[in-house]
RNA sequence: GCUGUCAUAGCUCAGGGGUAGAGCACUUCAUUGGUAAUGAAGAGGUCCUGGGUUCAAUUCCCAGUGACAGCACCA
């Protein structure tokens, strides 16, 4: 005699089992028709599925965001059963929802490519519209094995093996078609909608390991209705349009050329944002009681070999060779090991920790060709790097001071939220357990005592230590990590830094391993797609054109680009024989944040017309009222 | 690195076994114009590189390089 809860606290009591779908429909008509599947106690289940016990029922109509995870969930099934019906001989693996839509990997010696993409939405559509229902068997382990070996899915069958002993096995049926899976799923294939899209191919690695094969990944995206589904397209053509490569060259900040790969040629506009970005961030750190130094590029690979970078990274290190040398150098992948350098020039004394020794690090790395992205991902970069020498007991609070710094620097650069990941012991490491219990628990301590909430990352700290990292998304939703921060106890040791302690015996220092925008090319990257071009007046590479609209102002002009850079502003002059339409069209083009127009009128009153980008009005404001407006805009913010 | 796609003018791209085109940008001339394209003329390409097939290759085939998407990697 179950007796169900609903959300709105009200209760009904039912003679013995019940499916779901007796419960809507007792509920009203509406709610039976609407109701797609169901939370119980919490967990999401099939609408079908019966209750026995007493429970509370919560019904997931085509409006709760849960639906949008089944719909996407069950459109991959949909697209691996159509797949399978064009492709006989394909096996099939899994095919989770993701954001904004699904994939299926398939394994198959021809990979599928978007030329594939029509028939198969042809027979997904015939599959949704013959509104065959999902239903639900539990099949016991030996079964399913037995099963899927039968059809020839050793994909499948291999996961179900490495399933854990105790899990119910279930399968879904549509139709004639069946697949291995948790669920939950819709009444129908009908429920689904068409409202979905094939987008891409892709290589994918069975089970995520460059070891095992190469599967053949198709991606869809999936949505309630079109509208959605046009709303996101449309999303996505705008987000191509902020490609920190086409602002780059639109605003003539970079290029990359083949003969140097991975590095970037900085042209004068990009160099002067890249110049901005540095003094403020050097501001910043002398505030923050950091000292600056500067390490050599070329070291010595016995250092590496100490530091245990050579061991694990050798392949991604770039390496000098020099005729008549015994030794090798290797550019620095990274600034560690040379700050520990100067760490240990003299006795330190516990009176010097915290110790904070910033640089402006440029470092190489053989980065794979495949992991290369324009500026956000490259071979040469300079880290805002900076180790921290520190006692066990002070890594909390510097933590706590670092998270401040960070969050202040992200939002005066425009980043008011970022996603904060704790990545944990990795399977190969450095340093023994002891250690790293130590290491980890002192960076969970410093997270609460800095309020910082974050998302687990199990395995992927540094092979040194655990790490926070601060990570940045892009114009098309993928995440970059731009700040992070390090607790190693494992360096110190083998480059052998100590200090002198108040009783005068020697202790090894802590280091703190932090950066907060990573590296200036990625983090100038995510800037660009952020902004799309249009910067804030302190970061535009070009702050204000003087537009003239006769000849007759062109000295006047010249006066006023001459005055807006005695007052610090980059400012150039467009005396070019075009009427102003153009020279307005091709400045707000090029993303310049103000066109000031002069023409006869401005020139005898001594004013200028300043036009916004993007705006149609215009302020016609004396000359040394409209320089020290622009003036205090293009104030960084920690100056103002 | 792996899978797939691609590589033609500065940019965006069309074309195609008989050495090449558009728009924008650029240069010149005319035009001095009031807030997102004034008009005309001109110049500009070893069609990524190297091999092969062919009477003939930028086009077809192979390899390399690079770019793009995803995967793997990211000290």
């Amino acid at each position: 005699m179950p007796v169900i809860t609903l959300p709105d606290g009200s209760t009904r009591q039912f003679d013995g089992a019940v499916t779901g779908t007796d419960i809507a429909a007792a509920i009203g008509p509406g709610l039976a028709r609407a109701a797609l599947a169901m939370v119980v106690n919490g967990a999401e289940q099939d609408i079908a599925r019966e209750i026995t016990e007493d429970a509370s029922v919560k019904f997931i109509t085509r409006k709760d965001d849960a639906a949008l995870e089944l719909i996407r969930h069950d459109t991959a099934h949909v697209l691996a059963a159509a797949v399978q019906a064009l492709f006989p001989g394909t096996q099939v693996t899994i095919g989770p929802s993701i954001e904004n839509g699904f994939y299926y990997d398939f394994a198959r010696d021809e990979p599928f490519t978007p030329d594939d993409f029509p028939a198969i939405e042809a027979k997904m559509r015939e599959l949704i519209a013959a509104n065959t229902p999902f239903t639900r068997e539990v099949i016991a382990r030996d079964d399913a094995i037995a099963l899927f070996e039968s059809k020839g899915e050793r994909f499948k069958a291999e996961l179900i093996r490495d399933l854990p002993a105790d899990q119910t096995i279930t399968i879904y049926h549509q139709g004639g078609w069946f697949d291995l899976c948790r669920g939950p799923h819709l009444r129908t294939t009908g429920d689904i909608g068409t409202a979905f899209k094939l987008m891409k191919t892709a290589g994918a690695y069975w089970r995520g390991d460059s070891k095992n094969p190469m599967l053949s990944r198709i991606y869809g995206t999936a949505w309630r209705d079109q509208k959605e589904l046009d709303a996101y397209l449309l999303q996505l053509e705008e987000a191509e349009r902020r490609d920190h490569r086409r602002i780059g060259r639109e605003m003539d900040l970079f290029h990359i050329q083949e003969e140097a790969v991975g590095s970037i040629f900085w042209h004068q506009k990009g160099w002067k944002l890249y110049r901005t970005v540095e003094s403020y961030i050097r501001r910043r750190l002398d505030a923050s009681g950091y000292e600056e130094v500067r390490t050599p590029q070329l070291v010595d690979r016995k250092l590496w070999e100490k530091s245990g970078h050579w061991d694990k990274y050798r392949k991604h290190m770039f390496i000098a060779e020099v005729v008549d040398e015994e030794s090798t150098l290797a550019l620095k992948p990274m600034n560690c090991p040379c700050h520990v350098q100067i760490f240990k020039q003299g006795l330190r004394s516990y009176r010097q920790l915290p110790l904070r020794m910033a640089e402006f690090g440029a470092c190489h790395r053989f980065e794979p060709s495949g992991a290369l992205h324009g500026i956000m991902r490259v071979r040469a970069f300079t880290q805002d790097d900076a180790h921290i020498f520190c006692t066990e007991d002070q890594i909390a609070s510097e933590t706590v001071k670092f998270v401040e710094l960070l969050e202040s620097v992200y939002k005066d650069f425009g980043f008011e939220s970022f996603a904060v990941k704790f990545s944990d012991r990795p399977a190969e490491r450095a340093g023994a357990d002891d250690v790293w219990d130590r290491a980890e628990a002192a960076l969970k301590t410093a997270c609460e005592a800095a309020g910082v909430s974050y998302e687990l990352n199990p395995g992927e700290g540094a092979f040194y230590g655990p790490k926070l990292e601060f990570v940045l998304r892009d114009a098309i939703g993928r995440d970059w990590q731009c700040g992070t921060i390090q607790v190693d106890f494992v360096l110190p040791e083998r480059l052998d830094a100590e200090y002198v302690t108040a009783e005068s015996t020697r202790a090894r220092p802590v280091m703190l391993h932090r950066a907060i925008i990573g590296s200036f090319e990625r983090f100038i990257g995510i800037l660009i797609e952020n902004y799309a071009g249009r910067f804030p007046l302190w970061l535009a590479p070009t702050q204000a054109v003087v537009a003239t609209i006769v000849s007759d102002a062109d000295a006047y002009a010249e006066e006023v680009v001459a005055a807006l850079r005695a007052a610090g502003l980059a400012a150039e002059a467009d005396v070019s024989n075009q009427k102003i339409n153009a020279k307005i069209r091709d400045h707000s083009l090029h993303y310049v944040p103000n066109i000031l127009v002069v023409g006869r009128k401005e020139a005898e009153e001594r004013t200028v017309a300043i036009r916004r980008l993007g705006g149609a009005a215009q302020q016609i404001l004396p000359l040394a009222e409209a320089i020290a407006l622009l003036k205090a805009e293009a104030t960084p913010p920690d100056l103002r």
